[in-house]
DNA sequence: AATCTATTGCAAACGATTTGCATTTAAAAA
DNA sequence: TTTTTAAATGCAAATCGTTTGCAATAGATT
């Protein structure tokens, strides 16, 4: 049971070399900012707003607007995940190559601190909506909310 | 088994008298625009955002900044509850007199239709994640997507 | 090295939401 | 009922996240 499993939560870091593979792959250059984004991306578990990515940069190394849009077409490619934590800001996370990267998160509503929840309930509950309703293709979006063990008084 | 029953999602409407009273007792003022507000959200079972509340309106009977403030105010005292449908847009409901209006949508993400979704699965979810990561309070965000019966090919 | 086209930076536009402030008005007091 | 008082409104302007236009730059291909 060595760490190199295929559990796509294990969160081993992707290379650097595979991820820009798969963007020549896509036929996107890989430019200065991209492989400075992907960098930031990689060493970091949880999703990130393109502020925090910005933030992270060296000085000067792109502007916020890159970012944006490097972040659209990251998440275009199957590259990145967004996530909506319900408070205005777009977050992302890196993802692994053929994983769609669903799955969901518990965050402290105190100190905004993350965990990246593994399990994925609602799957088998899907069907039986879109069955209810007639509803096809049908997904979901799913985040917790709570105070960590920190925040509690 | 009549249709005045507990169900909190039977949608039954809720009376204009009613919804002053209430708001009278969190020591607010009944205006004109509030209870025009009240009245269309009465008769909508589906969230609304503030555009659409302002388009129900009678022309000219209040500005739209005077929706966003009376929205803020009715989600304060617990009149309606705010759904997030991640399209950065909030849409609300009114929702009844001790209900705390947690409940979910199955929304097609071609036409937008909306479906309510009475059931809520992952409560008892809930407890196994609090306990699981340490944290209190846990309360969750579940929205479904998909394609409705009328939309697919 | 030359070419071609995607990518970038910067400024400006956008859409949802909030805020400042002077004016109006509902509700409490007289 | 009139007076008083604080809350609510309208309007303009500000804010915040995100997108877009455009000319300049720089990967990738030849």
């Amino acid at each position: 049971m060595n760490s190199s499993g295929r559990n796509p939560h294990a969160h081993q870091r992707q290379e650097l070399g595979a991820l820009t593979s798969r963007l020549r792959r896509e036929a996107r250059k890989i430019t200065g900012p991209r492989a400075a984004i992907l960098e930031i991306l990689r060493h970091h578990p949880h999703p990130l707003t393109n502020k925090e990515i910005f933030a992270q940069l060296p000085a000067g190394e792109c502007d916020l607007v890159t970012i944006y849009r490097a972040m659209r077409m990251l998440e275009q490619v199957g590259m990145v995940k967004r996530f909506d934590f319900g408070d205005g800001v777009a977050r992302f996370e890196l993802i692994e190559e053929g994983d769609d990267g669903h799955h969901h998160h518990l965050i402290c509503t105190h100190c905004a601190e993350v965990v990246e929840i593994r399990e994925c309930f609602p799957v088998e509950i899907e069907a039986r909506i879109a069955q209810a309703y007639g509803f096809s293709a049908v997904t979901h979006r799913l985040e917790f909310f709570g105070l960590c063990p920190g925040c509690q008084k």
